[in-house]
DNA sequence: GTCTGATAGGTAGCGTCACAAAGTATTGCG
DNA sequence: CGCAATACTTTGTGACGCTACCTATCAGAC
């Protein structure tokens, strides 16, 4: 099994944060959990990778956080605003513009 | 249509130029071209970006380069080596397993 | 003759951004 | 007590694609 490089997930990293959003409110370590087992395992982001990103997104006002305390841990959710909402469906449609066209060009060519 | 940020190319385009030398020898401007066409004109790629990664290319021994003159023109045709041939397989293996994580993340939870 | 655009190649410097590594703190288990 | 899991944070670094710019040839328009 190939390992996936890091570099590979830059500029997708976003979408994938606001997609994790999108269902309900979530927490850094849950998001990352979601990740992870919504990608099947490929995918299992680094606490340092994800909890910055967030505090981007935070900054970039398309997501919203509030402290809660659960179970004596204290945790900081986040949910989608409208604008992240809006940034996700932007995202999507770039994601499959990009997607449908890396996979065409690595299409092997026909045989024979 | 939203713009495609340059950053989502990150880590892919080694595998596209691999690609696009796949069939036969190709020199930077036509593998340009072979992406744009391949792509059907999602992928536009500037020459700063090409030109320094077949350099980058060469030097890690993924592909070799001859130069020629055609029509008064000087032109460096490149084409895969083996490890390039190797390198190219593992990029298809970690864009499969990538894309299929992305687009399973990013798909649209259940309605109802 | 001159100008423009396509063809063909090149480099320097910059900015983005995910990562590695280290740290703090709590809970619970052996 | 030691250790793992949970939960969040920050600093510094490095990879790498892009912008901007440069050289040069050839074809066609004017």
């Amino acid at each position: 099994m190939v390992p996936i490089r890091p570099e590979v997930l830059k500029g997708h990293l976003d979408a994938l944060l606001l997609a994790a959003l999108e269902d309900e409110p979530r927490h850094g370590y849950a998001v990352i959990e979601a990740l992870r087992t919504g990608s099947g395992g490929t995918l299992d982001l680094p606490t340092g990778t994800v909890y910055p990103a967030l505090h981007r997104l935070q900054s970039a006002g398309l997501i919203s956080s509030e402290w809660h305390t659960v179970g004596g841990r204290r945790r900081r959710a986040y949910q989608l605003t409208a604008s992240g909402r809006a940034a996700l469906a932007q995202h999507r449609d770039v994601w499959d513009r990009f997607s449908a066209a890396v996979t065409a060009l690595l299409a092997r060519p026909a045989p024979g």
